[in-house]
RNA sequence: GGCGGCGUGGCCGAGUGGUUUAGGCACGGGCCUGCAAAGCCUGUUACAGCGGUUCGAUUCCGCUCGCCGCCUCCA
């Protein structure tokens, strides 16, 4: 069975992923321009693309993820200058907000993030050479690149490119010899962040670090590279551009992700319906949003409304008493026909939501087999629904919540007074505990409690 | 304007030319429980609208409406 196959942007179809190394996988996911905190579709992307190095990791193959931070960028000169301080501040406060989003959604760090700071010198050799062949040409202010001259440009446009042009609208820049042309290299302007270069001060444009820290870091002809739908075109077709015009093997295949929607609106600061990612993860725990995330598809829009999210909790929740209930179970090896089922569905262009619905499948049937006393079959499919759970980040949490000795003696009273057949007093304890937080539960080993 | 995509039951969200049409959440009924909770069983039977193809369409085609994306910085 192949491990995955996903569908590739450039050939708008599902294909084999065949790695450029047999049990390996390379992988740039195309990273944020810190200068702002980080949105909740942000933390799709985050959690989609460690979804997949995660199933690739479980069935054995050693990936090789790298994510930039973009600390070069007008975001981030606007907003140092709307606050009057440095572009170092700005970019150190949100990659620093960027990581703790991260981190506590679960998300395995990239093996490397290049900044795009420290590939200055790298990208104006890229950009020389491309000016050495003559694909690219200055302007009053700037670099450009030719993009007539670049074989099959506009795969990933997806449209012819003439109709492309016709709809563009006309760029201030009317030095371009044609509206597609890009900008690889910005002159200086006053008060702006700026390197040496055979065209003079200034600075990189956007598109180019991404080809540069790929090709510098995964080497040519890596295997996927990622990013959300917006970055389709022209981003990733720009980053194409230049590998294909100094003829080096770029990335074999294009993965990109969808929206997230509030309310079926796209989200915006100018609707007011902006998310924060890092407002969310104060209100809502990491996996719930892990979890909403695996139940739709990664290619399609997905709804974040309050509403939503209290389901996704909801859910979680009945995942995490399942793991408490089969916490004891023996460890036994996990069920084979439910991982079969699983590598079915994640290798088939990361379907997480036949996934999921297997993993509460496997969880319903596992809790039959205990209410039918049935531990032997039981176990099997709980190591099942953990690891498959777990093979998609989502750690189950049997862990019981800390008891204070309050707590624990009002537990201990309720259990005397339930063995006494003292219902009226089991019943006033349990209130009690309920009005201080708890979640009460009589279970054969006496009562639990765990914070509601 | 061009191109790409979406519109599924109370709410999310998969999927499919017809026979048993995911899964979750919510709600109702039942079992279990001293009562609950958890769990199990079970019910609500949907595919935007209008046409067309077909023996048969939610699934294919066309049009309409609504929404999203790209063409301009953007996950």
């Amino acid at each position: 069975m192949k491990v995955l196959r996903l569908h590739d942007t450039a050939e708008g179809r599902v294909v084999d992923i065949e790695p450029r190394e047999p049990g390996k996988f390379s992988m740039y996911v195309c990273g944020p321009t810190v200068y702002d905190l980080p949105h909740i579709g942000h933390g799709r992307q985050m959690l989609v693309y460690d979804v997949l190095r995660r199933y690739l990791e479980w069935t054995g193959v050693d990936v090789h993820h790298v994510s930039n931070i973009t600390d070069v960028d007008d975001n981030i000169i606007n907003r140092a200058a709307e606050q009057g301080r440095s572009t170092d501040d700005v970019v150190a406060q949100y990659e620093g907000e960027w990581y703790r989003a991260s981190d506590a959604l679960g998300v395995l760090r990239p093996h490397q993030d290049p900044h795009a700071s420290a590939y200055i010198e790298a990208m104006v050799e890229l950009i020389r050479e491309l000016v050495e062949r003559g694909v690219a040409y200055e302007t009053s202010d700037g670099v450009y690149l030719d993009t007539s001259q670049v074989q099959g440009y506009g795969l990933l446009a997806l449209q012819p490119l003439d109709e492309l042009r016709a709809g563009a609208r006309v760029d201030v820049e009317e030095e371009k010899r044609s509206p597609l042309d890009f900008v690889l290299w910005k002159k200086a302007k006053p008060g702006e962040p700026t390197w040496p270069s055979p065209w003079g001060d200034g600075r990189p444009g956007w598109h180019t670090e991404c080809v540069v820290m790929s090709l510098d870091l995964l080497g040519e002809g890596f295997d996927l590279h990622t990013g959300g739908l917006d970055l389709r075109f022209p981003h990733h077709e720009n980053e194409r551009a230049q590998a294909v015009a100094l003829g080096r093997g770029f990335s074999r295949h294009w993965m990109h992700h969808g929206f997230v929607e509030v309310a079926s609106v796209k989200m915006s600061k100018s609707l007011g319906n902006y998310t924060t990612l890092t407002d969310l993860l104060e209100r809502t725990e990491g996996r719930a949003y892990r979890l909403l995330v695996l139940r739709s598809h990664y290619r399609s829009p997905m709804e974040v409304v309050p509403d939503t999210i209290a389901q996704a909790e909801a859910s979680l929740e009945s995942l995490d008493a399942f793991a408490r209930r089969t916490a004891d179970l023996p460890a036994v090896e996990p069920d084979r026909a439910t991982l079969d089922a699983f590598r079915g569905h994640i290798g088939e262009d990361l379907d997480t939501p036949a996934a999921v619905a297997l993993l509460f499948n496997t969880v319903r049937a596992a809790n039959a087999a205990l209410d039918a006393d049935d531990s032997g079959a039981a176990a099997p499919l709980a190591a099942a629904a953990k690891e498959i759970a777990g093979a998609m980040g989502l750690e189950l949490r049997a862990q019981a919540d800390e008891v204070d000795q309050a707590t624990a003696d009002l537990v201990r009273q309720r259990d005397e007074a339930r063995a006494a057949k003292d219902f009226a007093a089991a019943d006033r304890i349990r209130d009690e505990l309920v009005a201080a937080g708890w979640v009460v539960e009589d279970t054969p080993a006496g009562t639990q409690v765990r914070r509601a």
